[in-house]
DNA sequence: ACAAAAGTGTTACACTTACACCCATGG
DNA sequence: CCATGGGTGTAAGTGTAACACTTTTGT
């Protein structure tokens, strides 16, 4: 840390989110369509200003809540990493410390007229060029997308997409939406129950679909985060990821 | 994004680095005396304020470097994370943005008598609170470490502690002292030599040492970090660090 | 000759993969 | 009864763990 006589450099700090879910058997993210310059009426991430007083974590949480009208996010809130503050923003330096929420399909509430409209937007229409990002947020999304390939790989997060109970064949979906490949579901079955301190039977069962009705499960209790310790649980050995040829 | 009609608050930021290298067989982490309040005397990562026009990484190797007197660092820098702003240093909120420095051991220069002089510390040291760390570097401490510790296993990143050439035993010991584990020699040198797209036979031998000369090597070309782009060449399947029980 | 460290072979076991097969429900 | 998806069994293949053994040097 500093000597610092001179009076450091101050920058304005923002925080942006990387909202993924899994809709469809697809992979979306929350996007807001921007009311004001730059980049007006084009997509980006969610974010807002760090306040005085405030924590990172505690800014993402507030600004997400205030994008989407929903209070109490659902879902696994991580640090991604920080960007600039060089050359990101055409109104000067401002650096971005950009963050992962790995949610199930939660609806977004309307917007007054006023504020930024948030709503979810498929993964592979931004991948594919259809859809561009402002700022460098197209990075930062890709960024996000590695991180979450690989913490379902090492981590039980894979059920943060999930609700409170989830069926195998749920949790297969998410797998497969985020990774983007299809998995022998008998498998997956014996590798997500088999796993020690993975999932957590309820005895319940579903109803109604077709076919045999499916277990139900939720994150054993040493999976689920605890106040303040988020997860650090890990399985091993990793649930793998088919190789990438 | 933000809509920010009241200007938004600004922050100080500073850059911190945990630069891990492997001496003796031990993981030794670099640190400053302070030379300053708060916590003068104590010991804490090397770091400062980011300049106007500065992006992060480009501030950490410059701080390191005035801090060091090394010019050109080895080794391999990554971002780690960011901490704060909220209540991690007495004079305010400052935000920091941590990184790590995974270099072979280099030799630290002596600092003239104003500036803070830095050296390698035992991080078992700091581990066992026989040595305190100011602000919250021990627990960005923490994190680096387990950073490094994951690295290793999906990352060719362990021969960033090595030169340019080096052993199969060399490299071992770099994943013993990070990991705190033996590893079996011989599975280790069938691993290391096995992964493809790791290692590459340079053809040179060691000479002089006890015992039969070993092969000196160097990473492969698809390993090695090119200009602008660090390697996210992956270790597939990963080398495995023991359970912990 | 002996110690020390490099490197190879081999066997047992763990885990993954692929797929045959049975189970339980809705239509 | 049949389609649909849930779930179990099993055998081949791949990789790890443990360790006996050979190779090549310094003393």
């Amino acid at each position: 840390m500093p000597e610092s006589h001179p009076a450091p450099q101050r920058f304005p700090v923002t925080v942006d989110v990387v909202a993924l879910t899994v809709r469809n058997g697809e992979l979306n993210v929350l996007l807001i369509t921007r009311l004001i310059e730059p980049y007006r009426g084009k997509l980006a991430l969610p974010g807002g200003f760090v306040l005085a007083g405030e924590d990172l974590q505690e800014a993402a949480g507030r600004e997400l809540a205030e994008e989407t009208g929903v209070e109490h996010l659902p879902g696994h809130l991580e640090q991604l990493g920080s960007y600039g503050p060089k050359g990101r923003d055409p109104r000067g330096d401002i650096l971005t410390v950009a963050h992962l929420l790995l949610a199930p399909d939660f609806p977004v509430l309307a917007a007054g007229s006023d504020a930024e409209q948030a709503a979810w937007y498929p993964v592979r229409d931004i991948q594919s060029g259809e859809l561009q990002l402002a700022f460098d947020h197209a990075q930062i999304l890709e960024d996000a997308l590695e991180r979450a390939k690989s913490k379902l790989e090492y981590s039980p997060l894979g059920a943060a997409f999930c609700g409170e109970e989830f069926t195998i064949a749920q949790l297969r979906a998410v797998y497969e939406a985020v990774w983007g490949t299809r998995l022998d579901p008998r498998n997956f079955h014996r590798k997500a129950t088999g796993t020690p301190g993975f999932l957590e039977e309820t005895g319940r069962m579903t109803a109604g679909d077709a076919g045999r009705p499916a277990a139900l499960f939720r994150l054993a209790p040493a999976a689920r985060p605890t106040a303040g310790q988020p997860t650090r649980a890990v399985l091993n050995p990793p649930l793998m990821r088919p190789r990438e040829s």
